[in-house]
DNA sequence: TCCTTGACTCAGA
DNA sequence: CTCTGAGCCAAGG
């Protein structure tokens, strides 16, 4: 079975839930690739742990592309350090402007600035997973 | 269709 | 702390 319709409307659907979770990302605060793919069950049903070794890698791919409006600005990598090299000056300047402290060494503090995620219930009423948390 | 690069992360050295 | 390799996908040339 070779039908390239399929995983286009799976990668589409799986962007479309990326941007709807950075959306929710408070100002003042961060998060970073790897927790938001955490919230998301693997899409093509295949194994959860192959799906771990690329999936933040995915939801970087969603932010290259993602609509306006969406705080793509406050995703950071897991050393609490910006990854986008294109607009990383930009991005740091548009943090710096929401009152995020990246410290002496460029990495914010995740501890102090980490977003908690949605709630249990915006979780489960959208269909994603709690069970994984690797923040 | 092959090759390269990339907004990832983790484990090692 | 920094650097590398491994793991694998997506996008573009």
């Amino acid at each position: 079975m070779n039908n390239p319709e399929l995983p286009l409307i799976i990668k589409d659907r799986y962007y479309q839930i990326v941007w709807k979770i950075v959306r929710l990302i408070p100002l003042g605060k961060v998060t970073t690739y790897g927790y938001i793919s955490s919230l998301i069950p693997c899409p093509n049903g295949s194994d959860q742990e192959e799906y771990k070794i690329y999936r933040a890698r995915w939801v970087g791919n969603a932010l290259s592309v993602c609509p306006q409006g969406v705080p793509w600005q406050r995703v950071l990598n897991s050393q609490g350090k910006i990854s986008y090299r294109q607009s990383g000056e930009q991005q740091k300047r548009i943090l710096l402007s929401e009152g995020i402290d990246f410290g002496i060494h460029e990495r914010v503090d995740l501890k102090k600035f980490g977003w908690e995620g949605p709630s249990h219930e915006w979780i489960i009423s959208n269909g994603l997973i709690t069970t994984d948390n690797s923040h």
